[in-house]
DNA sequence: TCTGGGGTCCTAGGACCC
DNA sequence: TCTGGGGTCCTAGGACCC
């Protein structure tokens, strides 16, 4: 018996760092990773080589966003703050991020696979999710090989996103969501592997709980504390105890995701919900003392948010704030305006109200400008693709 | 030597309305 | 003095993801 659905998920491999290894062959093989602001650019030698930064000495407040196979080997991994990773790999290339780059090559990878295959969920910058199931061939079994229609599809999709990008991706094809994302993570890089719900016992239930996307740290942790670490361990738990701990929805979330169960649908368009930019400071910030510098800041995000807005045609009427302090404390206001806006004037006066509501004893380290409850502008124009990009200034793991 | 920036979804209490 | 139930909106916080 076939699979009911095949549903593919694509991950590009170290996607910033292999497309800085694009630009910089001569990196290949070095520890290299991609994180913090532009003071580091590469400088161009009379003799044509280029000078590179190292991690050694770092001193500021960035994070890894991708580290190259090499770096990761010295134990330095996305997320990681930039000082520690310099203790950890001092010898490390380090590249300042280049998002219009990445963006461009997102978007070639993606075309790449919708030459192919066109029903697909966007999940970011680098990774996407494919519906399969009704593409020619995929049901048909070749030599040897049951599934060797849809794998012989895969193997297309990593061929096409290649010949697209220059770069390789891995790929896991199963009956589901859920599955796919864990499947892809198995080869990397430039993997492919194809699971059907007879593999559930022996391949994913070895795994550690984390595999599963959406139990993060605090879920992890619970379960850890209850004595189950593995998806097996969580997959024996009945459905009742999983319930009384984590509550209706997510505890039967929980032994669905453990028995390999997932029907959500590949979504091929969304609309976005929200806008906003923020900034962490360089050093924190008081709210007395630095009142002009913070001023400036909080107007140059409305006005930033704005224009998000209004060049990819939205309005919103849910104005609100983020702060987040010295201590790490995060608090958000906001506020529901009577009608939707994408002036700067006007997010700019409604976040300054929001701001008044908090109490700014402590010092700052963040400030963010928001805009949620979109609708689309009246007047504006069709979006041009079919798919939704979010513009994701980061991918981790 | 702490921890970026941009998102989505969920929960929960209170207001307000029928 | 006491006693409803349901629905929606608003706001704040938090988990989680890329």
């Amino acid at each position: 018996m076939p699979p009911r659905r095949w549903i593919a998920h694509l991950d590009m491999d170290a996607f910033y760092a292999s497309v800085e290894l694009l630009r910089y062959p001569e990196l290949q093989g070095r520890p290299v990773v991609i994180g913090g602001g532009r003071r580091h650019q590469p400088v161009l030698l009379p003799d044509g080589t280029r000078r590179f930064a190292t991690l050694d000495g770092y001193a500021g407040r960035g994070v890894i966003t991708t580290a190259t196979y090499p770096a990761r080997d010295l134990g330095v991994f996305s997320g990681m703050g930039l000082m520690k990773a310099a203790l950890r790999a001092p010898q490390a290339v380090l590249l300042p991020v280049d998002f219009e780059q990445y963006r461009d090559y997102s978007r070639r990878f993606k075309a790449a696979v919708a030459e192919l295959a066109p029903v697909i969920e966007d999940r970011g910058i680098d990774e996407i999710y494919i519906d399969l199931t009704d593409q020619p061939g995929a049901q048909e079994a070749v030599a040897h090989d049951p599934h060797g229609g849809v794998r012989a599809l895969a193997i297309d999709l990593k061929n096409n996103v290649r010949r697209a990008t220059g770069l390789s991706c891995s790929i896991g094809v199963t009956p589901n969501k859920l599955l796919s994302k864990i499947a892809s993570e198995f080869d990397k890089p430039d993997g492919l592997t194809l699971l059907t719900l007879d593999d559930l016992a022996g391949r994913i239930w070895p795994l550690p709980v984390r595999c599963i996307n959406g139990l993060g740290p605090k879920a992890g942790a619970k379960l850890a504390a209850l004595g189950i670490t593995s998806v097996g361990e969580l997959a024996q738990q009945p459905s009742d105890l999983l319930v009384q701990q984590f509550g209706r929805s997510y505890g039967a979330w929980l032994f669905d995701a453990a028995h390999g169960i997932d029907e959500r649908p590949v979504v091929t368009h969304s609309e976005p919900v929200s806008m906003s930019r923020e900034t962490t400071f360089e050093r924190d910030l008081h709210a007395q003392r630095d009142k002009p510098a913070l001023t400036a800041l909080f107007t140059r995000l409305a006005t930033q948010v704005a224009e998000d807005l209004q060049r990819k045609g939205y309005v919103g009427r849910t104005i609100g704030i983020k702060l987040r302090f010295e201590d790490f404390k995060t608090v958000t206001r906001d506020m529901s305006l009577d009608l939707p806006t994408s002036d700067a004037a006007t997010i700019r006066q409604a976040a300054g109200l929001c701001l008044k509501r908090v109490d700014l004893g402590r010092r700052i380290r963040l400030l963010g400008v928001r805009v949620g409850a979109l609708q689309r502008a009246p007047g504006a124009t069709a979006p041009a693709r079919r798919l939704h990009e979010p513009d994701t200034l980061d991918t981790l793991p």
